[in-house]
DNA sequence: TATGAATGAGTATTCATTCAT
DNA sequence: AATGAATGAATACTCATTCAT
């Protein structure tokens, strides 16, 4: 009588991050529509109708699973472009450290591959993401690299094509390493990835100081 | 080798290849899970029943489309590859843009992404894709380096990262055009964005010549 | 008896009434199938579970609704025939009078339309309300309709298919009134049509005194 | 290998009027929420899947039930009265009998009291019944006893409230024995209170002729 | 070969009921 | 007494697959 764990714990307060976590859990690595929800419950360590007391649906979990996570992240990197001074280059470098440390090494890491897997069949989760991650990312980039070509630090790019050239690898690297990356033998270091990934945009980007 | 073939045995032997363009379509747009075989079918305008005397189940479908198409293009990389004479860049070049040819600006285009959405749910298939597209890229790319670095054409890196690093915004490029950049107002060009990739990629690995 | 009791207690003992006319309400509303009985609760402002500690499940609930309210007045119209003097045909009056004003402008009004429509997935409350309200209604009117025809003041007719059509009328009425009457652009007036049913019946049964 | 009954009859002609006459029965039997779907296609003979074919969810199937069967019966009566020319009472009489021959003795004598038990439940299909059944059975009636009226045959009424007591006890006779009747232990005779129907109604209505 | 009617396993969702607080 | 979080049985509906024609 003393502490036999209760069949039916009761904690409104933790229910929805546990749902979104194990939620998450599962639809990266099934897919959204091979993800049971009876799955998505039993993980969270509850039943099916409990996930319906936090969320309305299947669709309403997914949205709330991307919305959640990625969007305060951005806005912190907003905060860090706003409050930096140093070189262009090593704001760029701020940035994806601090992206790494609060997705690429957590859980969310798995919601970019996610999105790109759903995309088609949810325009409108897709449109915000688009809108509320992709795009701020996009314009904190761009803006540093803005800075850095008037600065003549950077040498003179297409800026759009510039981020795109930027952000890519840093994007691939989460979705391969939640889909094809399993297959490699030798699984890349994400560190190491990430290092020369800068080391040749700052050969590729910075005019050299004879 | 006559071409008095009649009409209905040229059809029936058209059938596989109508049923898989007709997939690719779909599995591309909606996803494995999400297309409907009686679309396959209707798309490929024969009945759900024909479908099944060319291919066992959806998953046998599933691999065919994958298998088909982007496996020989490889074949010819790694023959142009055999016969590339010029400077090791100009290889990278080449490589390149016969792949941009043969899978990129073509129905083919949509596989990348299909098979990243759909790895986890089909470790075989994955697997298949990665030792005979994935891999064969990788060690193309890695040869054409390994001789840039060895011939001092190119900066010494670490020959898997920087594989990674060039190969990562091409197969970002068809990713992306089949999921989120459908929600981007400004599609990016295709060739731009390579071009800007290819001139970042020679400013970052070629040694300048003074 | 004083009137003192605190108004906690006498909440207590109003919950059943309360929960039964929600009940009533929503069972006549949507039938009980779609009855849920957390609207129900709300409905009697109390949660679901407290619905619990007054009627054992959503059958019992039923039961008491159906229970509760008309069987008084089938007792009060016995009292009613057992001290009239009249005529037979004054005697029908009376009776219908009685039950229009303590049902058929009443919210007990929907029950002949709720038993209707439950009937078979109830067979038991179904027997139950047949021997209490119908068969007993029926002896009542039977009663009247025996006494006039003795007494020379009705046409002799087979008297089980007489009470049916004196009182299928009255029935219908409020049948109607909770069903395809809703549909009906010009809603009938109940007191127009009992006044016409009742003059017909007039007209039918009474033997003309020239 | 003879006639060895196929698992798998094709019908498709057949499966409409099969699986509309299983529903019938059902949804008057239990209603529409009691009624689960995979018992309608088991009393068909089919499987759950094949109803899909031809209802695409249950409330088509629902809606095909009410639509059919009923209709056709007050258009051919619509018809018998644009043919009538004998006395309006006889007009009454004959429509009554079609009716009954048509519907009340068959098995769509269920759909009153299903209707009438759904009606709330399924605002647009009572509003198509009521346009399409009751409203013109009215019209009906209310052409006769005007006719009846006119010619001095019938007492003078308010018709809309005379068609009410007409129709009332015939809808009311099906409705019964689709419900509270099971419980009355001697089933009443239809054609006999039919008979008296007619009979109080000739006696209520025709002006005596001396 | 080709068809498409038929099947039935599988899953999202609802809601009566329970029970710890 | 009262609450409302939690449970899980029940059912509508989908769609891959089969098979008689």
């Amino acid at each position: 009588m003393h502490s036999a764990v209760p069949a039916r714990k009761r904690r409104k307060e933790a229910r929805p991050s546990e749902l979104l976590s194990a939620a998450l859990t599962l639809f990266v690595e099934k897919g959204y529509a091979a993800t049971r929800l009876e799955d998505v419950a039993n993980l969270a360590g509850v039943s099916k109708g409990t996930l319906y007391l936090y969320y309305a649906n299947k669709e309403a979990l997914f949205k709330a699973v991307i919305q959640e996570g990625i969007v305060p992240v951005i806005v912190e990197n907003e905060e860090i472009a706003a409050r930096h001074t140093g070189s262009s280059f090593s704001l760029l470098e701020k940035l994806l450290d601090h992206w790494w440390n609060r997705i690429g090494c957590t859980a969310y890491a798995g919601i970019p591959k996610l999105m790109v897997a759903e995309a088609q069949n949810f325009p409108e989760i897709a449109a915000y993401y688009y809108a509320n991650v992709i795009a701020r990312a996009r314009a904190l980039v761009g803006a540093a690299l803005q800075r850095g070509m008037e600065s003549g630090e950077f040498h003179r790019h297409d800026i759009e094509l510039t981020i795109d050239v930027v952000i890519a690898p840093v994007l691939m690297l989460l979705i391969w390493e939640f889909s094809l990356g399993q297959f490699q033998n030798t699984a890349t270091n994400p560190r190491d990835y990430l290092a020369v990934h800068m080391k040749l945009l700052q050969q590729g980007l910075c005019v050299a100081r004879v």
